[in-house]
DNA sequence: CTGTTAGCGCCTTCAG
DNA sequence: CTGAAGGCGCTAACAG
């Protein structure tokens, strides 16, 4: 394999004369400059090494993505794929997504965000310890490390508010994955899940709703959610609303109860992720999240400190269609 | 900073040995290993470092993905989101996403998926030129370079045959991004664009439905499409139907046409990606892309060549109900 | 404009 | 179970 160094030599010049025609073109004339390079083309040498030149330069243009457990989940959750475009903003570095099964202390990288990922989770951990540029997305505990979310307690309560307002008083909740260790069905203990967003939506709705049923499902696709809608109307038959912790779990209630919503059941949601179904929910700004951990991380990485920053980002109640006033002689679902 | 040879230089061992207590820990006593390993924690040394492991090792733990040049995009786009998390499928790797920004030749990864780049991408060539492991997608002009895709030009042919078999003589032609260069409005020279699916998509189409005029929008979102829609009626108001090259863009033409589909115009998609809206579409296997690309990615890491492998994957047909025989008196649309 | 010199931090024989 | 030595490929001073 050709090397800078080989390379040099068999052009019997020195290494740094062949660093600089690729890194520094000013440092040298034009015409050895394309020599070296023409020799490169005709050796086959690609330029110099990435990996020799970060463990040198301490640099690699890339910074980590810590996301759930399961990449795919990631990729399956709009709200998720929407912070990763914006995310993507950050200019001249690639992003690298980091699974579970890869240790962030193994990472290449310049910088890491975590993105929502469970209470106490090692990766977490993980990348505290790395001393590297950091910033943490929808963790809201306060670990001193520069922070962008929102906060979800607050932010779902208008959603609860309006159906208080509608005179629903038997609500149900239908929360996505609340817990990093798979779990489906009823939810006893809202307060040991460890997915902390997910958490304080609930907690946040419960604040106002008292003791509301809460179903929860691991994964947020359709079927999944219209599975959680059958499991919660059919435990609690006399539910008149069902406020769900995500925009999906809510179509996944409008797609199990067919044209009930809203007259027989309202119905809300959170992300504010498609408009088109006049969906009563909460609008969060995913991009921008993702925007400003850029903004936030970027600056960190030009030395520009911006320590122990926390961003919180506004969010807002859309009112939709799918809450009505409770029915009178309010009938039963099912 | 600590390093491992000043750590084991405080301790008073080798550097072999500090290095064993992390990657071979067989090799040395459990109790060696646990005072080296405290040792360590004291001084904040937080193992090997990565970049150094992998100058020595020539192993990164990433694979790359060389995404469209604006890495934003792919996040906006359901098919590439769909394919990145079939692609994540791949284990013990991280993903890194190499904007048009970062040179791949800069990228510190094992191996290189390209997905749909424009033909002649030089991004493209890179990857080639690097000899890593390499897996194409939806680049079918054949590099002799294991690839996955499917045969965009055939797939569609069903939706045009569709129209057709109900008495539509009238088709528009409404495409997402066919140039790499930012290009909205009409299509003059398809054979010209150099995003090879969606052209592939427009040929096929235009094999069955002869001159069909083509309009273009370089973004693939709602209001885009419904742009997209309004162009392509306003000149061709006597269009009885719409065959789209990507479902975002047929439901840019029902929003923009509200009732009026399919009775009075016809509409088809491509990509499958939402069922809730009973679009007569063609469904390609975004994900299992993904997942092929990663099979045949982990077979080249692994030394098992799967050379000159040429994978293409099937779609299917989706009937669905957006498509209309062609009223008598087609009544122009607008 | 060109060359010399020092490492960046690690892993892996190979010998004890 | 432990240690010594070589080198992965490169870049950044600094000196001519």
């Amino acid at each position: 394999m050709p090397s800078l160094a080989s390379l040099a030599a068999e052009l019997g010049v020195s290494r740094t004369t062949v660093s600089n025609a690729y890194n520094h073109p000013e440092q040298l004339s034009r015409e050895l400059r394309e020599k070296i390079l023409a020799a490169a083309e005709a050796r086959g040498y690609q330029g110099p090494d990435p990996m020799a030149r970060s463990l040198r330069t301490q640099r690699t243009g890339a910074i980590g993505v810590v996301l759930t457990e399961e990449l795919r989940f990631a990729f399956e959750d709009r709200a998720s794929v929407d912070f990763l475009a914006g995310l993507a903003d950050i200019r001249d570095y690639s992003l690298t997504l980091i699974p579970a099964g890869a240790s962030v202390h193994d990472a290449i990288v310049d910088g890491i965000v975590v993105y929502s990922v469970p209470e106490g989770d090692p990766q977490l951990a993980g990348a505290i310890e790395r001393g590297l540029p950091l910033v943490l997305c929808d963790q809201p505990k306060d670990t001193g490390v520069p922070f962008v979310g929102i906060d979800d307690y607050a932010a779902i309560q208008p959603a609860a508010r309006a159906l208080l307002e509608a005179g629903h008083r038997r609500v149900g909740i239908l929360a996505k994955r609340m817990f990093s260790t798979p779990t489906n069905g009823l939810v006893e203990d809202v307060a040991s899940a460890d997915l902390v967003a997910q958490r304080a939506r609930v907690e946040g709705a419960r604040a106002l709703l008292g003791d509301a049923p809460v179903v929860t499902r691991h994964l947020n696709d359709p079927d999944s959610a219209a599975d959680g809608a059958r499991e919660l109307l059919t435990r609690f038959p006399d539910l008149t609303a069902v406020l769900c912790t995500t925009d999906s779990m809510a179509l996944g209630v409008m797609e199990y109860c067919g044209g009930r919503v809203p007259h027989e059941l309202s119905v809300t949601g959170f992300d504010g992720i498609d408009t088109r179904y006049g969906l009563t929910t909460v609008r969060q700004p995913n991009r921008l999240k993702g925007e400003t951990a850029a903004v936030l991380l970027r600056s960190l990485l030009d030395g520009r400190a911006s320590e122990r920053e926390r961003v919180l980002l506004e969010t807002t109640f859309v009112p939709g269609a799918t809450v009505a006033r409770v029915p009178r002689a309010s009938s039963p679902a099912r």
